[in-house]
DNA sequence: TTCTTGACCGACCGGCCGGTCGATATGCCA
DNA sequence: TGGCATATCGACCGGCCGGTCGGTCAAGAA
């Protein structure tokens, strides 16, 4: 049936994919069925019943499968990308910022759960070939920033100039997508009754990565001012 | 029963599945292969090919592919956790102690890189089918004794007693598996300069988790037992 | 020697896969 | 109105897949 949009049959341009689009929901049903299965697994046939149409519709609109996944990888870079605008916190010191950023990361994790999924697995199958475009388009920009959060903080004196930001960064996103990874393997874990809260997990990595695991020697006072930050408010 | 040494041909016993045995050799095969591929992808004609077998072979001692790919993954999971012991130092401080065990980590996971792929792959395609088994014969063990490790150090008041030693080792822990399966994507990042070395980024993780990167606030000889000891040597 | 057993093989099967081929239906421009 | 591109479909194809079948061969038991 036509009347895609609310009264207006205009030719909808290719540049914006609506979901009432055949493409559209073609798209939206490899998405689904590629990040749950796999690449193999998903078959054409599956993915036509699932977006009602033909699969011969499918080969009208994409070439090949594999010029239909990359289309759907693509599309799930750009949703995983823009997506990244409210992670970014200018306000705060930079143990607030970084808590903030750890947590609204782990939750994005989550609310895309099917795009993380997808990258996830092209990297783990491909790292290789895409390991420039999965850094481009996927994780580059949100990277950049988070560096630059660290290093801002660096400069003001504010966290230890010893250490190389892209690693703090690195062991930050690397401990979440872990533990979004491994939930189902942590589950089972006797000590790891965490498992099931991604938001205690993030506020106590918060917590590792700002303090360290080190008990501080004489005064413990400074370590508070982490610690008090998280419970009060007052700018 | 004894005298089997040089020269004589006798019937190897099937408990240790040797390598010239075509057993072995299947199994080695359909390692290599659903490790690089994937399930779907590696088809039975490869493995058969591969371990120099005819597929009918195959189907003689491993009832379904199905059946086959539980044995390597089992198979996969012991060697996995045989390594472990030479991970475990009980010499030193904590935090040398803690230095040691994530080098060693991630040591393992680059020596034994395709059954690490494999069980990767597992977790994110049957994470809630299998996370049990994965739990328990990976990474249970493995992971009861870092957390023990922590938890003695905590005890001798070397470590916070306000963080959970649980929480501490899925970090370190996932901090070396991110930068294992995502060392393709590191490496295109412009700040990730370390993404080629994996010794340099475990020293800088090991510093990172005991020291934290909050500056600390007034005498920072306290964080030298940490710094210092992994430069001199003489206790 | 004969019988039995288990490792092993070439050839084959039904089924599903990715992909193709006309045919139709629906606008849009003249 | 007629043409023309686009969207969509059912039916079909060759090929590979997981799996099966009947048979061969060698070694031990009798």
């Amino acid at each position: 049936m036509g009347s895609d949009m609310a009264g207006k049959t205009s030719p909808v341009p290719p540049l914006a994919p609506s979901v009432t689009d055949a493409c559209g929901r073609i798209l939206e049903a490899a998405a689904k069925l590629f990040s749950e299965q796999g690449y193999d697994a998903a078959s054409m046939n599956a993915i036509a019943e699932r977006a009602n149409v033909s699969k011969a519709n499918i080969y009208h609109h994409f070439r090949t499968k594999d010029e239909l996944y990359l289309a759907v990888l693509k599309r799930a870079c750009r949703e995983h990308t823009h997506l990244l605008d409210d992670m970014v916190r200018n306000t705060g010191n930079p143990a607030e910022r970084l808590r903030h950023f750890i947590a609204a990361h782990m939750q994005k994790l989550y609310a895309q759960s099917s795009v993380t999924r997808l990258i996830l697995r092209e990297l783990l199958e491909n790292g290789p070939r895409r390991g420039r475009q999965l850094a481009e388009e996927v994780i580059g920009e949100n990277f950049a920033r988070l560096v630059g959060i660290l290093r801002e903080g660096q400069l003001r004196g504010e966290l230890r100039a010893d250490v190389d930001p892209a690693v703090v960064a690195t062991v930050l996103v690397g401990a979440n997508v872990f533990f979004f990874q491994s939930a189902d393997l942590l589950r089972h874990l006797p000590d790891a009754g965490f498992a099931a809260d991604p938001k205690r997990y993030t506020e106590m990595l918060a917590l590792i990565l700002l303090q360290g695991v080190l008990q501080a020697p004489v005064g413990n006072d400074a370590t508070n001012t982490a610690a008090t930050d998280s419970q009060g408010g007052s700018p």
